[in-house]
RNA sequence: GGAGAGAUGGCUGAGUGGUUGAAAGCACCGGUCUUGAAAACCGGCAUACGGGAAACCGUAUCGUGGGUUCAAAUCCCACUCUCUCCGCCA
């Protein structure tokens, strides 16, 4: 699956790459041993299998002479012997081989991939560079309230309910709640399948192990996830759908012409959120389980970062159509997700935490993911298969654009007045009503 | 859930222990012939890893992982997937 070149020559390049991921020097200095002395068992085991596959040649041809020359029969019987010896030389380098090849591999994929050139220095989000604002906050002539007032208050969301069945950091939207997440999910969907180009898939939310390795979720990861052993299967729940998106070309060489690939799903994704304790208890912020409406694209290497741009304002339109406000950051490499060369953050504006908050990360893997996953495509018929690029991004976080929605566009009365591009999906359904020509929802209906 | 069948190169498909990385056909590429095309004929046609400056050499791969053997597509074990029939279900 992993290509072992890539760590052979360590290249002050890589380091410095690392380092600014912050990956330590002795990591790789442990994988350029491995890597030697893995060279080093593959020469010794593969010169005797080949003493061993000429002699299994030899002690054939002697074998069928023998019937007339007994002399044969008995050369071929001290072959045999002596290969036996061979045999089991064979049969420990081997052994010893492929521990070494096990630890090579759980090392390797525990490095992340190398920033970009054009990412900025930084050790956390601080260091993240801001590169274009949209829309313009706005003005309350009350004291704003947060979602979960509003939500709660309108009876479309309740957290009760979801912890008595669930535990904490899970939710239940209803009524007019529930109507508004869907008719974001058909919104943006809508949107990038009608006038980006993104063609539509609805996945499996639980994929194995390999696929999870693929895209980098794995091995460095796993307790960030939720896993079942149901029937003794081990199935992962996705955390986010870029994961059988890009899957969907794993170990494959895909014919010339046919990228770029643009796919897009809906899933929910869960994730255990282990190590973020503490961090945003409230609302619907941070979940086990939350929608997401994912982009994912399959580039030839030279087009992935313009691609990548794209993808952005794609995310981007899906902001400016809802009318909220945001701002695009450019993360540093220190803040950086663990299979990203580069990312872009789409934050958009949350009156009542007065700042904007992360909503999409639209990221170019370039050839991080297709080495772990096999991604690979010709650029004409005869050619080499290159290693294809991925790339990545929400759009949108479906939960923190209903949080969004529901916070900027509230009114002195705690409704919340819908945007226009979203009426179509909601015109006529309960717990909205019409005002001119402004559409509020106004409630759910009490259980 | 029960019963059965199967998995070989881009496709179809032969091959039950020994020069088989693997017959044959199709598809594809190059050539001969032709004004051109078709047909016919000739040739080519997997991937990965390791060594090498290179030519090239070596190793591995017949669903996956183990085992037996001097030697495995071929024998043994486990697993995965696919198909058919019955039951059940959306």
């Amino acid at each position: 699956m992993l290509d072992p070149r890539l760590f052979q020559e360590q290249s002050q390049e890589l380091e410095a790459g690392l380092k600014k991921k912050r990956v330590s020097g002795d990591l790789l200095g442990a994988i350029a041993e491995l890597s030697k002395s893995r060279r080093e068992l593959i020469v010794q085991s593969e010169g005797l299998k080949a003493q061993r596959n000429a002699a299994s040649q030899e002690i054939a041809q002697l074998k069928a002479k023998a019937k007339s020359d007994p002399s044969a029969a008995a050369t071929a019987d001290a072959k045999v012997a002596e290969m036996k010896g061979v045999g089991d030389q064979i049969k420990a380098i081997d052994e010893k081989l492929k521990q070494v090849e096990e630890r090579f591999q759980s090392e390797t994929l525990r490095l992340p991939n190398l920033p970009h050139a054009s990412v900025p220095e930084g050790a956390d989000a601080e260091g993240n560079v801001e590169v274009r604002r949209w829309g313009t906050p706005g003005t309350y002539s009350f004291p704003v309230k947060d979602h979960v007032a509003l939500g709660e208050g309108l009876g479309v969301l309740d957290f009760e309910r979801a912890g008595k069945m669930s535990g904490a950091r899970f939710s239940l939207y209803l009524g007019a709640g529930a109507s508004l997440e869907r008719a974001l999910i058909q919104f943006m969907l809508d949107l990038h399948t009608r006038e980006h180009g993104y063609l539509e898939a609805i996945p499996p939310f639980l994929v194995g192990r390999e696929a999870m390795t693929g895209t980098g979720q794995l091995p460095k990861f796993e307790e960030d996830l939720f896993k079942t052993g149901v029937a003794e299967r081990e199935l992962f729940l996705i955390p986010t759908s870029e994961v059988p998106l890009t899957n969907m070309v794993r170990d494959s060489i895909i014919e010339p012409g046919q990228l770029p690939y643009y796919f897009t799903a809906y899933s929910p994704c869960f994730r255990s959120e282990a190590g973020s304790y503490g961090k945003d208890t409230r609302g619907l912020i941070r979940q086990h389980q939350f929608q997401k409406v994912e982009l994912v694209k399959i580039t030839p290497a030279e087009s992935s970062s313009d691609e990548l741009e794209k993808m952005v304002k794609n995310a981007e339109r899906v902001l400016e159509l809802l009318t909220l406000p945001y701002r695009t950051m450019l993360l540093c490499g220190g803040d950086m997700g663990f299979s990203a060369a580069k990312t872009y953050d789409l934050e958009v504006w949350l009156p009542s935490q007065n700042t904007y908050r992360e909503i999409s990360s639209c990221s170019n893997c370039e050839d991080f993911q297709a080495r772990r996953a096999g991604i690979r495509y010709r650029s004409e018929a005869q050619g080499k298969p290159k290693l294809a690029h991925t790339l990545n991004g929400s759009g949108l976080a479906v939960g923190r654009t209903w949080v969004a929605i529901v916070e900027n566009f509230q009114d002195s009365r705690g409704f919340v007045k819908i945007p226009k591009v979203l009426h179509r999906y909601l015109e006529g359904a309960p717990g909205f009503t019409r005002e001119g020509d402004d559409l509020f929802m106004v409630s759910g209906k009490k259980i």
